[in-house]
DNA sequence: ATGACCGCTCTAAGCGGA
C-alpha cells in the first residue's frame, strides 16, 4: 500500500498541486491536514473526478483533516475527532479503515509558546492521542498514524537546534509525549528506513528558508510494527515545495508490501 | 536583523502558522 501524508495549507488553494500529485504518484490513500475548509465546501466532486473518495473532518477557516482513498478502496468505519481532545471544534483528527488498516490523519496543535495555554493543550492532545492509539491497538488491526505532529523528534530533524532552544516543537515535554505515542508500538517510517538522513518536511515561507535548506521534520507516518517490518519506501517529495503556489510542507510518501515478504 | 511569507477573514490590518 502506498500512503501519503501532506499538510496542504488550504485544500482550496492547493487543489491544483494535489491533483498534479495524485496523477504523478497514484497513492492508494492520503492523509491531509490543514484543509482549511468548511465541510460543505470540501472538493468532493473534483477529487472524485481524479479517482478519489474522501472522509473529511472540517473545522472551517483553520485546521481540518481528511483521509482519501483511490477508487476501489473503501473508507470504512469513519470516525471524526479524538476522544477527550481539548478543542474538538478545531477538527484535528479523523480515522477510517482501508483494506483492513486503521488510518488516522492528524494535525497536532502548534502550541504557540512554551508554557502558554496553547502549549498545555498541545500536550493534552498528544496524551489523548496516545490513549486512543492504545485502544486502537487492542483491536489487533494494523495502524497508521500519519500527519503533522508539530514536534521534531530529534535534533537531527531541526536545521539549527541551538536556535530552537526554548521554542515549541523541540522541548523535552513535546518530544517525550511523541515518544510515549511511539512506545505504544508505532515506528517512525522515514527514520526506520533512513536512520541518519536529514529529511525535512516543512520550511518557513519567509526569508528563502527552503532554498537555504532550513527546515524541520515534523510530518510523520507512524506505522504499527507489523507494517513497519514490511516498509519498502519512505520519501519526501521536495518538488512539491517548489513551483507555483506550494504548501510550506512537502508530502511524505510511504510504501509497504501488502503481504509479509517471504524470507529467502 | 526582534524582519522577511502565506492564507484566512468583519477585504483592513490582524491573526495564526512553526
Amino acid at each position: 500500500m502506498r500512503l501519503v501524508t501532506w499538510n496542504v495549507n488550504s485544500l482550496k488553494v492547493r487543489l491544483p498541486r494535489l491533483l498534479e500529485f495524485l496523477d504523478e504518484h497514484a497513492p492508494d490513500v492520503l492523509a491531509l491536514q490543514e484543509t482549511k475548509t468548511e465541510a460543505d465546501a470540501f472538493p468532493h466532486a473534483e477529487l472524485a473526478a481524479a479517482g478519489y473518495r474522501a472522509v473529511d473532518h472540517s473545522g472551517g477557516r483553520w485546521a481540518g483533516v481528511a483521509l482519501l482513498a483511490r477508487d476501489g478502496l473503501e473508507l470504512e468505519a469513519p470516525q471524526l475527532g479524538l476522544p477527550d481532545e481539548p478543542t474538538p471544534e478545531e477538527a484535528r483528527w479523523v480515522e477510517a479503515t482501508v483494506d483492513g488498516v486503521r488510518l488516522v490523519s492528524t494535525y497536532v496543535p502548534n502550541g504557540r509558546e512554551v508554557d502558554s495555554p496553547w502549549y498545555a493543550q498541545k500536550l493534552d492532545f498528544l496524551a489523548a492521542a496516545r490513549r486512543r492509539v492504545l485502544a486502537l491497538r487492542e483491536t489487533g488491526a494494523p495502524l497508521v498514524l500519519a500527519g503533522d505532529m508539530n514536534v521534531a523528534p530529534a535534533d537531527l530533524d531541526v536545521y539549527d537546534p541551538a536556535a530552537f532552544v526554548g521554542s515549541t516543537h523541540v522541548t523535552p515535554a513535546e518530544r517525550g509525549a511523541l515518544a510515549a505515542l511511539e512506545e505504544t508500538g508505532l515506528v517512525d517510517a522515514f527514520r526506520r528506513l533512513h536512520p541518519d538522513e536529514v529529511g525535512y518536511t516543512w520550511w518557513d515561507y519567509r526569508a528563502g528558508h527552503f532554498h537555504r535548506g532550513l527546515g524541520l521534520r515534523i510530518d510523520l507516518a507512524l506505522l504499527s510494527t507489523e507494517l513497519a517490518d514490511r516498509l519498502t519506501r519512505a520519501g519526501i517529495e521536495r518538488p512539491y515545495r517548489r513551483g507555483t503556489k506550494p504548501s510550506d510542507h512537502a508530502p511524505l510518501v510511504v510504501e509497504w508490501a501488502d503481504r509479509p515478504q517471504r524470507s529467502a
